[in-house]
DNA sequence: AAAAAATTTTAATCTAGATTAAAATAATGC
DNA sequence: GCATTATTTTAATCTAGATTAAAATTTTTT
């Protein structure tokens, strides 16, 4: 077999499994949810997930590295685009969002970080830290070229964080919600930031 | 023994309880957090859990019911006190702010509902829906009265909670950081709800 | 200070669900 | 169609952590 699509198939599979994983967890929480419900949501019995993660904590983990690399992508995006700190902001909010509820499938939502071991535990903790500085420095500079009314931007940026990263707690892949969240909650974050009405 | 200050000193023994099991699950994570982990805070052996909750999803669903409370409390306040809907929805952020990070101690984040059993389950999801819709209805009144432009009352109300859901997820009782979240938090949360420049 | 009630402990169980082993099936290359 | 590799299954284990039982301690009452 060719090795490329060989390996591209495992692959394929196995984000199908951090998929599955990520869309029980949300919806069953973690404790609610064993390796059977996963497996089975995939016609899959609960050995065969082992074939491609080594156990629970690993699954959990690259779940948590997908939900960040998502978010990543999204930042890297808007701010590739440039334009003023202001419309970075909004395009990430945006792009984050329609992945989120989109294509990119469910995403964990990550409350169970603190249980990963800890060369995992901290490697996400630092992803996480790190996108948080990244969305603060947009403020920033957005507030230097005057888009961005002064604020606290750490504080700022924990609150729209937090609404982003609720949103798997509401939202359960209902088509019509996805729009309207896409539609509005963009604006509804970003709306506070202008400097001027917008 | 004096029945009413027995039956309190059982209840101030179970809230202590119940604050530690919100700290533990905050802060190392739910499927983290072990009936030791939570009576060793206490200074004591596991099985004297046993004494003031019936099993450990009972201890959740006790944590959520408080979390439930807190909020409840902050929004009866806010609306008790009148004025704008605008002047509603700040002070319910202050309150329910000051309550997380203040006396009320830790507050639960609510992620483990949905392996609550049935019937608990489905309370803690109607008090948690009905505070969402409150705050819905606070919103439609500061529209009505002008005070508050014109917005998607729900997605707004997703967007705010979530917010507010996921301060436990980075407040860890640091006092600083608790004065600045009082501070900062209300005016960025309710600085886009404003009809007119604040 | 004895009796009763309240609280906690030590010492066993008990169990769901994660994990492993070995075998079976399916796919692929030649 | 045979050999090899990939994928999944069935059938056992294995274990952390929840739960229970019974006894010990501490507190309260009278």
């Amino acid at each position: 077999m060719a090795r490329n699509s060989e390996e591209t198939r495992f692959q394929q599979q196995r984000d199908r499994v951090l998929k599955a994983a990520a869309h029980c967890f949300n919806r069953k929480g973690f404790s609610g949810t064993s390796l059977k419900d996963v497996a089975n949501m995939l016609g899959l019995t609960d050995p065969a997930l082992y074939y491609y993660v080594r156990n629970k904590e690993e699954l959990v983990y690259l779940c948590y590295l997908r939900a960040a690399d998502v978010g990543r992508e999204a930042m890297d995006r808007a701010v590739a685009e440039g334009g003023t700190g202001l419309q970075q902001v909004q395009r990430y909010l945006r792009y984050h969002i329609e992945f989120m509820v989109g294509e990119h499938g469910p995403i964990a939502i990550m409350s169970e970080i603190p249980s990963l071991k800890p060369e995992h535990r901290d490697e996400v903790l630092e992803l996480s830290r790190q996108h948080s500085l990244n969305f603060e420095k947009i403020l920033e500079r957005g507030i230097a070229d005057g888009s961005v009314s002064p604020c606290d931007v750490r504080m700022t940026g924990n609150a729209i964080m937090g609404s982003i990263n609720w949103i798997p707690k509401w939202y359960h892949g209902d088509d019509a919600v996805a729009q309207k969240t896409i539609a509005e909650f963009p604006r509804i974050l970003s709306r506070g930031l202008a400097a001027t009405a917008d």
